[in-house]
RNA sequence: GCGGACGUGGCGGAACCGGUAGACGCAACAGACUUAAAAUCUGUCGAGGGUAACCUCGUGGGGGUUCAAGUCCCCCCGUCCGCACCA
């Protein structure tokens, strides 16, 4: 019995499974298609093991479904446009093309190796000109349907990198790379019109279009649409005040709450509301006021502690419904982006109205009375009132509910022609300019005369230009001495190209689609997308759950509306995996440190550290416990050991400890061991289990693995341990625990080289066994548990299985080559390359991975006895064994004459027996 | 602040519609094989008590519904995630 060598055996099936083409997508349409995809990576150097995580999934799933007879597509690409390469030009100089395409070339390489099972020969880079040459195309049809619009906005500006920043790289109010404060300025940007769908894209959330995606998912994006139904009206100014120019009808406001006009006490309009711009002009504090406001930071934090501040205008405008005239105020908590920008404030049922009124002097006159509280004497308490109750001191709404004095108040103000109910969403349009290199250029022209043009379809693509300077920040394309100038394709005169490019979202919102078709003329092939849109099976991570796969679904509607596809809704069901999180360990200089370079110190190099160490460590937990500014007496050794190495008086040195802060925390027994550059032992513990990141160290190199193990044995271990969904730590005992397993299949099956020739498993067997029945509740268990997501329990009935097997040493052939051929085939999707060396051994047919699922005989699965749990009072009592098919009468005489049972029920009563077929026999005694 | 998920042995986790809590793996311990170690194999493995059969307790805490609760309901505690001045 030779030892399994996956160094050898690995490559060999990779190098069969090529030369068949085995996952080679063919165009037939005569099978049910299934169409698995793992969210494409982004080609950042090396495949990390949560890509491993996530492909493994995939390519269990393919390949199961490759054995149920499905048509299956499963394809890989690489999400390639983006800021790593251009900042990794920035800093070597390396072109970002050559960089890119290099890291594809390593990570392709690294893919294959772990033996998936992909149709290569679709695969494509987003930065291939060949791909977003459609995306351009695309993009001059959705300007043509109205979907793709220019508009000037406010964007996050950063002056230093002299680019526009998304929210997620604006940090505390600086450039996350140049540590700048943002400035907010305004930006004529390309916008994608998602908000047309809004309705739409939150309608399929609930209306059975994606059933398949895991609420959580579902229900952050209904967040993020956030729909609000409400009154959007206007305040008319009051008859004495001079409307500034262009705003004569007052101020339009928009309100959730128009049970509540009635306490209205004042209008607040945004800083960046163009009627505070026009006020401005004339009023220098105001101009100030709102210079002020643009210049707060954006963070979380700052928001969380800005004061509500406002800034009283000349203007005033009138109640609608009564006499009192309400003062507009400039306040720096009104969002332009939502609503009108504009709001009427009833402090005394919105928090922040009530902070703005209370800090300004303004009225709070209460509105809504709770339940069970006196009109006569009801009083605020130090807060707002946000619950339901009666409207009162409100005239023709008095008496009625919240809800119903919503509709009243909006009948009312369209009848006063004021205003109408709308329905507001947070969802924005999505804007896409971008002022980088390392993008797809945008195809438009702009023209002093004509405006901006299209690019005409014939001079497509737009491509970069190779030549690019990255020496200094700022848009490549922008300085570029000539990219840019062209004539305009309408007037001839002289033109200027667009110089932004494309949000990379754009690019992977629609890949998914054209690896399904890849026609040369156009985006997709209709027919042929139709065939294998939508992605049955979708699987990533839960970090896209908002952004990509909101903009994914957005570019499904529209494609199907300027008519390159059919459907709306581009996956129909979603698996978002969890990550792999691994132990981080620090050195007592408080470096991170790699798991490969740590190890258990024997006793000798356990006293040499503590020697060195322990002093340190002492001082750390004094100063954990009484803060800085104490004074320690160390103990006798520590301090010989201090002066002798001259650094008694260091000791105080606050920086100096700073750094054995991690290994405080670890006792020293529990210290682990690691050499310093010079070889010097160095005391290491070990921290909280976290995402592996580069910058913690705490990474395990997936080549290393499968050096050691194979690719098999990481691919097992990642699906084993934790459920998919949630987080799995990456432990050394883990992996080598995937390859004893490895090895145990292996046992087992080279035992019976050659056995599936010399059995005849088409002829039919009687045999009952219990090796049998093993064999058939594995393959029902197993496909249940893969139909479901459920890979940790597919593999612990695996391990049942093989339990089971080692047990039935004497069964007949005929089982053990049922057993065996079925043992195969059900680990071949998790770890291929075994089975392939498996089946080949005992004989199987071609290749495993292009043999059938196994089927389970439902007769093998029910069994003719079964063993129920007796309960007495509700503690379980005794077990009984009885036939499986036994009524409840015959299984009720049973559980009342067992001897446990009775001695239970002795000297009691026997109420009640509850029979539960085939599950529990409860008897009620007293 | 709003919304959501989760909490089970030393660890990762099973437990389907409420029906024998702890499947399977890891770690640990004992034994076999070995000059020895590794590997492998066999066994033990929630806590407490008992020679034993067995008994008591036990799914974050408290209460409730039920013949029966990890599972359902109410309250509390803790962890994680999303959104966040959204009118």
């Amino acid at each position: 019995m030779s030892r399994y060598n996956p160094k050898e055996v690995e490559p060999k099936w990779q190098q069969r499974w090529n030369e068949a083409r085995s996952f080679e997508t063919g165009a037939s349409k005569d099978r049910q298609k299934y169409y698995v995809l793992e969210m494409f990576p982004y080609p950042s150097g090396r495949i990390h093991i949560g890509h491993v995580r996530n492909y493994a999934m995939g390519d269990v799933i393919a390949r199961y479904k490759k054995a149920c007879g499905y048509n299956v597509l499963h394809p890989m690409g690489w999400d390639a446009f983006g800021m790593p390469a251009e900042n990794a030009a920035m800093q070597t100089g390396s072109h970002p093309a050559k960089w890119t395409y290099g890291n594809i070339d390593i990570m392709r390489g690294q893919l294959k190796q772990m033996g998936l099972a992909i149709d290569w020969s679709r695969e494509f880079a987003t930065c291939d000109a060949s791909y977003y040459v459609h995306q351009q195309r695309m993009f001059l049809e959705f300007w043509q349907a109205g979907l793709a619009y220019r508009k000037e906005s406010q964007v996050n500006w950063d002056p230093v990198d002299q680019t526009v920043l998304a929210n997620e790289q604006v940090i505390d109010g600086k450039g996350w790379r140049s540590g700048a404060p943002v400035e907010r300025r305004k930006l004529s940007q390309w916008f994608f019109k998602i908000t047309d769908y809004a309705e739409d894209l939150l309608a399929a959330l609930d209306d059975g279009r994606l059933s398949g995606w895991p609420d959580n998912v579902k229900l952050m994006q209904k967040n993020w649409i956030g729909k609000s139904k409400g009154l959007q009206m206007r305040f008319p100014f009051a008859p004495d005040v001079k409307a500034p120019a262009g705003f004569g009808d007052g101020v339009e406001v928009f309100t959730t709450r128009p049970d509540t006009l009635y306490g209205a006490s004042f209008v607040a309009i945004s800083p960046d509301h163009p009627l505070a711009a026009e006020l401005a002009k004339t009023d220098k504090d105001l101009g100030k006021f709102i210079a002020e406001c643009a210049s707060a930071g954006t963070s979380e934090e700052a928001i969380e502690k800005a004061e509500k501040r406002g800034y009283k205008t000349s203007l005033e405008t009138s109640h609608p419904f009564d006499e009192r005239k309400l003062p507009v105020y400039v306040a720096n908590f009104v969002l332009m982006g939502y609503g009108t920008g504009a709001i009427f404030g009833c402090p005394a049922h919105d928090q922040r109205d009530y902070d703005f009124a209370t800090k300004y002097g303004l009225a709070i006159p209460p509105v809504v009375l709770p339940d069970g509280a006196d009109a006569a004497t009801y009083k605020l308490d130090g807060e707002p009132y946000i619950g339901p109750g009666k409207i009162f001191n409100s005239d023709f709404l008095d008496g009625l509910s919240v809800s119903d004095a919503i509709a009243a108040a909006i009948k009312k103000i369209e009848e006063m022609g004021l205003g109408q109910g709308v329905t507001q969403y947070r969802l924005r349009d999505w804007g896409v300019s971008r002022q980088r290199y390392w993008g797809c250029p945008i195809p438009a022209i702009h023209c002093d005369k004509c405006g901006i043009v299209p690019v005409p379809e014939k001079d497509l693509p737009v491509v970069l230009p190779e030549e690019a300077d990255f020496s200094v920040p700022g848009n490549p394309l922008d300085r570029h001495p000539t990219w840019k100038h062209v004539d305009c394709p309408q007037c001839g005169g002289k033109g200027r190209r667009e110089t932004d490019t494309f949000d990379t979202f754009i690019d992977s919102s629609w890949y998914f689609a054209r690896f399904a078709s890849q026609p040369e003329d156009k985006p997709v092939d209709k027919d042929v997308a139709d065939y294998w849109l939508p992605v049955d099976q979708y699987i990533g991570g839960i970090e896209h759950a908002i952004l990509h796969l909101l903009y994914a679904r957005f570019f499904t509607r529209a494609m199907k509306k300027v008519g390159h596809l059919s459907v709306d809704e581009p996956f129909a069901n979603l698996f978002t995996q969890g990550m792999v999180v691994h132990a981080t360990y620090m050195d007592g200089y408080g470096h991170w440190v790699l798991p490969e370079d740590i190890f258990t110190p024997t006793e000798d190099e356990l006293k040499k550290i503590h020697a060195t160490w322990l002093p340190r460590y002492e001082l750390g937990h004094e100063l954990e416990k009484k803060g800085p500014g104490f004074s320690h007496k160390f103990s006798e050794t520590s301090q010989k050991h201090l002066e002798r190495c001259g650094l008694a008086d260091k000791f105080t040195d606050r920086h100096f400890i700073g750094t054995a802060n991690f290994i405080y925390h670890t006792g020293p027994e529990d210290w682990l061991a690691c050499k310093s550059h010079e070889g010097l032992l160095l005391p290491v513990a070990s921290g909280a289990i976290e995402k592996m990141s580069k910058s913690k160290k705490n990474v395990v190199s997936p080549e290393g693995i499968a050096q050691t193990y194979g690719a098999d044995a990481a691919r097992w271990f990642m699906l084993s341990d934790s459920p998919p969904e949630r987080d799995v730590e990456w432990t050394d005992s883990g992996v080598e625990g995937a390859w004893k397993l490895i090895n145990r299949i292996w046992d087992a099956v080279s035992a019976a080289p050659g056995i599936l020739k010399t059995v005849d498993l088409d002829k039919a067997s009687d045999d009952k066994t219990e090796l049998r029945q093993a064999t058939h509740a594995a393959i029902a268990g197993v496909t249940d548990d893969i139909d479901h997501f459920r890979f940790n329990k597919a593999i612990a009935r695996i391990y049942e299985f093989l339990n089971a097997l080692k047990k039935a040493g004497d069964a007949s052939d005929w089982a053990k080559a049922e057993a065996l051929s079925a043992l195969a085939r059900l680990v071949a999707p998790f770890i291929p390359h075994l089975a392939e060396e498996c089946w080949e051994t005992l004989g199987g047919k071609d290749l495993i991975c292009d043999a059938p699922w196994p089927k389970a005989d439902p007769a093998l699965l029910a069994k003719d006895e079964i063993v129920l749990g007796v309960q007495v009072n509700g503690k379980r009592r005794a077990e009984i064994t009885v036939p499986a098919e036994a009524d409840n009468k015959t299984v009720e005489e049973a559980a009342l004459s067992d001897a446990d049972v009775k001695r239970h029920i002795d000297g009691k009563t026997v109420r009640k027996v509850v029979v539960v077929p085939k599950r529990i026999v409860n008897i009620v005694a007293n």
